[in-house]
RNA sequence: GCCCGAGUGGCGGAAUUGGUAGACGCAGGGGACUCAAAAUCCCCCGACGAUGAGUCGUGCGAGUUCGAGUCUCGCCUCGGGCACCA
């Protein structure tokens, strides 16, 4: 027995070829014309200041997909930056005194240090955060040329306001409808804002969908449900008596057939008439109090019970000049959706349907199911729009159509009766980007008494947020800081006032995918570098965000290229899209003295057989289900032990080897030893391998040549359909089989050089490590991704199971390429198909070549 | 409430186009080595049945098909999103 090689410990593995890499610049990005490019890029973090699972598993994805890339020739772009601004940060200043700021780049820098030892290949020289002056400066200019091409606007919003802390909450931070610092009820508010105006490209956004074939289906349809396309018909409701100026109310519905089974038209309480109607009935005011007391939320509103008022004002049928209905103000209608009106017509609609027997309202069939007379009780009849159906009560058409011919036909006959006219609408909103608050990109603009609300000039930005502000007053800092506030007017020069609004951070995060082409330029982007790396050819990220910064983003890079930033092939900056899905953990809550909910970090919780306390006190723990890790949850888990104990191959190999990528992972520690034994047993095999000289014998070698192939074209697809669990099971397999192997040394080398090829996307040092014991030079790195021989993939031989009358009764082997005849002959020979059959004649006999055959008599 | 997913052994999961359900890993059981333990190596491992024959089995209920985890319809449970969490 030789001497066995010398096995090195993971640490001293893990930093030496991280120095190595760092020192050869591997992983530094250049333009090069002469090579194909490969942009990978993993949704940018938020610096909450600690990674969590969620984290390693995303940017280890991201790695696989990079290396991997590289090693097939790509010149690849693998960047990192940090999504810096948002509420965290304010939040700890007021609970901590800490500058959001100075808790920002404290993060920041935490964070790195813990993403570091991942061994990820990425170009740090690319970094930055959406907090440098460098980088939202940038985007003010943007803004401010966007603001000239007509895409931004000011017009008025609903905001939750807090009554109490004077201030206006997120969503998030409205619990059953109360303020959650407070507690106080929050109302409703109206402010004017600053929007993009994305929904003008509602048709542009929902056409170009079809085009984005790396998306996966369910993000499509979500956006295409998002932006939700429908045509419908826009009809006046005159009123009967009395209403002041207005004559009419105007309804839009998706339902025109359903017309004749209108019982009452119901308008938003937000819309001007009901305001016109509050100045003469004190009761319709105290109601819309009650609805000005909701959250603006759509899930609050759907949620909470559906009420409403009779105004006692009566509009007349547009088909039905006789007929009145009574005018109601419900607390369920959409302000921003279609007109802010509606008919109710209950036979066809649950809500109207709910609505109108709690008021008291008639139900009036419209259609019924073809064969039936049956008519609606306590549930609405709503079949699908495809779906024929018997018009008792029809606006037009035959009597039996579907639902969908009815609408096109009642729009028809209202716009040549001048009823009514037929339009296309969109659900999807203008895209509101202010927040009052301070730990954002200010808002580049000025307002003067004299020349209205004014851009801030170029030449002035970026507009940079002032250091010292308090956040020991509730509400916005910029709103208190006269000093900062206080500029003159950019137009005529007199003393005005600078915009103390701050951007939506998802403005932060709908372009740093192009900025990472060009992070230093002293533009928002180079062309030249632009035209070279967009697109983004795979991007990464939680399900969570497949709605709303991707349609931000589709919406940007479109903006973008309107102002000459981005190039026309780049307004779908995404080439393919993988959502992974969440890391999820159980979530720890206690109550304060005021009963509001404290959330507590794993790490602080103990678990005995009589439940989960405090460490630190003991006080009992309630654990909620398992839920998305969220830094307000703080259900958030600290991967940082798992490295210092087993490094960061195992992380990365248990990680991708658990769970599907697009599945929700429920951490736990299972596994992650078995993960670190296998790795270490690699570095045994190739200790081993690396001087055994004995030959084997030639049924052996290649046996393995053949399996190493296989695992190859294995590995290699499992790498480019997500599926990275298949690729470690394919891995798993072809070490045990080179284990168990007779071959020859040479034989093993070979073989273990290609494992450290295959493996070395998802545990780079090690394979390193391994391709260098086995006396290879330079890095596997560069080392080029291994190609199987087509030759080796298929058996001589193959095994098909034999079923009789579907079920699986026995198998036979036969030649690759066995005609169907002599397979059918053999079947028929089956000892255990004959006893079966019992000596009758099989009705039907199906082959389906190298594959089944089923025996049907 | 509305939109989108997911559900397979004790556990994580595999089954690429409708064609052997349970690859691979974990946990568990048995054995080898050892004075012993750890480590390592070998074998078993869906349920019922006896270890056999066989029967059942992919959240539940129907259906299409020679054949359904996979397709269709109707449910249940869990998760995500719902425009100011990121």
């Amino acid at each position: 027995m030789p001497t066995p090689m010398k096995v090195r410990d993971f640490r001293e593995i893990e930093r030496a070829w991280q120095q190595a890499w760092d020192k050869a610049g591997v992983f530094t990005a250049e333009r090069d014309d002469n090579r194909p490019k490969y942009y990978v890029l993993e949704m940018f973090p938020y610096p909450s200041g600690k990674i969590h699972m969620g984290h390693v598993r995303n940017y280890t994805m991201g790695d696989v997909i990079a290396r991997y890339r590289m090693a097939c020739g790509y010149n690849v772009l693998h960047p990192m930056g940090w999504d810096a601004f948002g509420m965290p940060a304010e939040n700890a200043a007021m609970e901590n005194g800490i500058h959001p700021g100075a808790w920002t780049r404290r993060n920041i820098e935490d964070m790195r240090n813990q993403l570091k030892p991942l061994g990820l290949s990425i170009d740090w020289s690319r970094e930055f955060a959406t907090c440098d002056p460098e980088y939202y400066g940038q985007q003010q200019a943007m803004f401010i040329e966007m603001l000239e091409m007509g895409l931004v606007c000011r017009k008025s919003a609903l905001v939750n306001w807090d009554p109490v802390d004077m201030t206006v909450l997120a969503n998030e931070q409205v619990v059953d409808g109360k303020g959650w610092r407070s507690g106080a009820e929050v109302e409703r508010r109206t402010l004017t804002q600053w929007f993009f105006r994305i929904s003008e490209f509602s048709e542009e956004l929902l056409a170009a969908i079809d085009g984005l074939d790396g998306w996966p289906e369910k993000v499509r349809l979500m956006q295409r449900n998002w932006i939700g396309k429908s045509r419908g018909l826009e009809i006046d409701f005159d009123i009967v008596a009395g209403a002041g100026k207005q004559k009419s109310i105007k309804v839009y519905t998706t339902r025109p057939d359903t017309l004749h089974g209108a019982n009452f038209v119901a308008i938003s309480a937000d819309h001007p008439l009901a305001g016109v109607l509050a100045e003469s009935s004190a009761e319709i005011a105290a109601y819309l109090d009650e609805c000005r007391r909701t959250a603006v939320s759509e899930a609050a509103l759907e949620a909470i019970e559906k009420t409403g008022i009779d105004t006692g004002l009566k509009v007349r049928h547009p088909l039905l000049p006789d007929e009145a209905l009574p005018v109601w103000i419900a607390n369920f209608i959409l302000h921003d959706y279609g007109t802010g009106a509606i008919f109710g017509c209950p036979a066809h609609d649950q809500r109207d349907l709910d609505f109108s027997r709690k008021y008291g309202l008639p139900v009036i069939d419209v259609f019924v199911a073809p064969e039936s007379c049956k008519v609606v009780e306590d549930i609405a009849f709503v079949p699908p729009k495809n779906v024929k159906v018997r018009y008792l009560r029809r606006v037009a058409g035959e009597e039996i159509q579907t639902g969908e011919e009815a609408v096109n036909a009642a729009i028809d006959r209202c716009e040549r009766a001048g009823l009514g006219r037929g339009v296309v609408r969109y659900r999807l909103r203008d895209w509101g980007i202010s927040r009052q608050r301070y730990w954002g990109c200010p808002i580049p603009a000025v307002h003067c008494e004299a020349c209205g609300t004014v851009p801030e000039k170029k030449e002035n930005l970026p507009v940079v947020l002032p250091q010292d502000v308090s956040f020991e007053q509730p509400g916005n800092p910029l709103d208190r800081h006269a000093e900062w506030k206080s500029v003159p007017c950019p137009k005529c020069g007199r003393p005005a006032e600078r915009e103390t609004e701050t951007m939506d951070t998802f403005v932060d995060s709908s372009w740093y995918f192009a900025r990472f082409t060009a992070p230093h330029a002293k533009t928002p982007t180079s062309m030249e570098d632009a035209e070279y790396w967009m697109n983004v050819d795979q991007y990464i990220g939680g399900v969570e965000h497949a709605i709303l910064h991707l349609l931000y983003s589709r919406f940007f890079a479109r903006a973008m290229n309107i102002i000459g930033h981005l190039p026309k092939k780049a307004i779908e900056p995404f080439d393919a899209m993988f959502t992974q899905g969440m890391v999820t953990h159980e979530i720890y809550m206690t109550r304060d003295a005021k009963g509001r909910p404290l959330h507590h970090f794993p790490d602080e919780v103990e678990f005995s057989d009589d439940g989960a306390m405090l460490k630190s006190t003991g006080e009992p723990v309630e654990v909620i289900p398992s839920a998305k890790m969220a830094k307000s949850k703080k259900n958030v888990i600290n991967p940082l032990d798992l490295i210092d104990r087993f490094g960061a191959d195992t992380a990365r190999w248990y990680i991708i080897s658990d769970s599907p990528p697009e599945r929700d992972v429920e951490w736990t520690n299972a596994g992650v030893e078995a993960a670190s034994k296998h790795l270490q047993r690699m570095q045994r095999m190739a200790a081993e391998f690396a001087d055994d000289q004995r030959s084997g014998d030639e049924a052996a070698d290649a046996a393995l040549l053949a399996a190493t192939h296989r695992t190859i074209s294995e590995v290699t697809s499992g790498i480019d359909r997500f599926a990275f669990n298949k690729s470690v099971a394919e891995l798993y397999k072809l070490v045990n089989f080179i284990a168990r192997s007779e071959a020859g040394g040479e034989s093993k080398r070979d073989a273990f050089r290609v494992v450290a090829r295959l493996m070395a996307p998802i545990t780079p040092h090690l394979a390193e490590e391994i391709w260098s014991m086995l006396g290879c030079n330079g890095f596997v790195a560069d080392a080029g991704w291994p190609e199987a021989n087509p030759d080796l993939l298929q058996d001589e031989l193959v095994t098909m199971p034999i079923q009789v009358n579907g079920k699986r009764r026995s198998e036979i082997q036969v030649p690759r390429g066995t005609a169907g005849d002599e397979i059918k002959r053999l079947v028929l020979e089956d000892a255990a198909v004959a006893r079966y059959l019992a000596g009758s004649q099989p009705r039907k006999l199906i082959v389906v070549p190298e594959r089944i055959v089923n025996v049907v008599f």
